[in-house]
DNA sequence: AAGAACGTACAGAAAAAACTGAACGAAAAG
DNA sequence: CTTTTCGTTCAGTTTTTTCTGTACGTTCTT
């Protein structure tokens, strides 16, 4: 953090600043599915004003390396925070991903996307699965018949939200939501 | 579910065919941070041809009542699921949502849109906390003035991006969005 | 008014998730 | 080549969340 330099004073005032609104966004960050504390160390090194090493987090976290390194992990995965090279050092460095933006786009990118395909695909499974059964025997009890028609219908509506949900993320990912969107 | 019509191996194809789908939408349901049992139980209310009670939930999922009440709350303040009014019944009942677009865009308005007002206040307020500490000497040593402004720089970043959230949302709820990503 | 049916609050049990320290393997330093 | 440093794996512990049964208040029924 380097605060060293300053004096006893001034990094209270500092750091009761920064405790608020870290508190405030790792509490927040349970909607991309991250815990608070994970969330409190991506707060921290949103206010770090140099990349970190996991010691160094574990140090401001007062929490063991192990969980840092988890920690950073998820938040790597989720290009929240980036890995940075620094000749000299042989520890990893870390810094956020300083545009939201991306950051958002992103996660949709990543968890979205990942839910959105696999869900499109076990739908069409099935409605294909069903569109077996209707066609194996003609000969259908009508009870039978109608509910899988049924299923079938609510399948397919699932199925044309799940794309709409696909060309959704798409124009996240391309930037053309900021047509609509202006980032100013 | 009122499959009692059907033959066993009806029943049983049939169920086969909505377990899988069930529990691919349950699994990932984890994105509107909904466990997964909850996730499951909103399978079986798609799936269901007609609102269900507690009762008929608890049967189902073999699970106990009061569960059902409180995954169907959950799924009730999300907007996921409906209370149904049904003259004769003095049990609640309870349906999913079928539209889908609306309990996306309603998961924003309401998850998303709580944390972005939370966190543009909280941002707002640390930013004025920092005005005054930089106004109230002008004659700050300087390391301690630049962090300050660092910092201040930084959360009207953030503010920036909240906004530009706040905005996305909006578009959401409006339903503008379907300009930019039409739903066919 | 009394009894039955219903949904939920609550406290304890069970299950899941987060956290830790020790141990390990890889890679740099000496 | 040996030693040190670093990040991660893994097993065990702590904490949090989910689930259950009982008890309770409310609202219908009779």
């Amino acid at each position: 953090m380097s605060l060293d330099q300053l004096t006893p004073e001034q990094q209270a005032e500092l750091s009761k600043v920064r405790k608020r609104v870290i508190e405030a966004i790792g509490r927040n960050m349970d909607l991309y599915g991250i815990s608070l504390s994970t969330g409190h160390l991506y707060g921290l090194l949103f206010f770090a004003d140099k990349p970190m090493t996991l010691d160094e987090m574990g140090m401001e976290m007062k929490m063991s390396k192990t969980s840092m390194s988890t920690g950073v992990r998820t938040l790597l995965d989720m290009k929240m925070v980036n890995k940075v090279w620094e000749k000299g050092s042989r520890k990893d460095l870390y810094e956020v991903e300083y545009d939201w933006y991306q950051t958002f786009t992103d996660f949709f990118a990543i968890k979205w996307r990942k839910a959105v395909e696999s869900n499109i695909l076990v739908l069409r499974r099935a409605v294909e699965e069903i569109n077996k059964l209707l066609a194996l025997d003609s000969e259908l009890h009508e009870p039978f018949r109608g509910i899988l028609e049924e299923d079938r219908r609510k399948m397919g509506e699932a199925v044309k939200y799940y794309e709409w949900l696909d060309r959704l993320i798409d124009v996240m990912e391309s930037g053309e939501i900021y047509n609509l969107v202006p980032k100013e």
